[in-house]
DNA sequence: CCGACATATCGACAAACATCAATATAAGGT
DNA sequence: ACCTTATATTGATGTTTGTCGATATGTCGG
């Protein structure tokens, strides 16, 4: 599912949005995780929004366990828009940037 | 200057900032260009408060000539940002960009 | 079935933002 | 000095967006 680099840079365009990826890098966490790791900042269903939000751009992953829904970051779409804002908006700068097709095999 | 990647993701999260990256990649233009160039989408006070956003963000370089100001995308700023988003939020995946400050000459 | 739990959705509200018309500032040219 | 051109600023307006409380949906255990 591809987006464009508008979508993605709306959906990365908020502080609890880029606290809650940090939150989600190389981690699995569940919803009511989430809310207790933010600490009583924002409650559940402006949680709940911003997942809906993520998930809109592919930015995270899901996995449904029971009445859980488990989330982690979309560390391969993140590097493919980033990818693809340098070609667009940084040409001088691209071939310092590898492919994410050019990566033969990738540790999730 | 540097910029935190919320102020980044903020300055690019628009359409019309877009549009007009886009015609400031590799190009210096001055502002009545740019409103040519937008074929009356949308007039001249609004591509200079946008142009304003660009400049908070560091992501324009501007030249002052006479009445004229003349600006063109920050091509290293793009790249510095983008590779701050990558080292964040995809840690598995920034092996694969190169940091700005490696890179021994760059053709501005 | 029912109650407890996990998450999503809805409606309301306020703040942020994009846009415009009108005006201000400023720099040349005549 | 005056007019014109180039850009910035201001004030108003409509839209989008983040947040919350309340409620709905869905799932599990007993």
């Amino acid at each position: 599912m591809n987006v464009d680099s508008v979508t993605f840079a709306k959906a990365i365009a908020d502080d609890t949005r880029q606290e809650i990826m940090k939150h989600l890098c190389c981690v699995w966490l569940n919803v009511s995780d989430l809310v207790t790791k933010l600490e009583g900042r924002v409650n559940q269903p402006t949680v709940s929004h911003h997942l809906k939000k993520l998930e809109e751009a592919n930015l995270v992953l899901v996995r449904v366990e029971g009445r859980q829904r488990f989330y982690t970051l979309n560390q391969e779409q993140m590097t493919i828009c980033c990818g693809m804002l340098v070609r667009r908006f940084a040409p001088d700068y691209a071939e310092n940037i590898v492919a994410i097709d050019a990566i033969p095999a990738v540790k999730a």
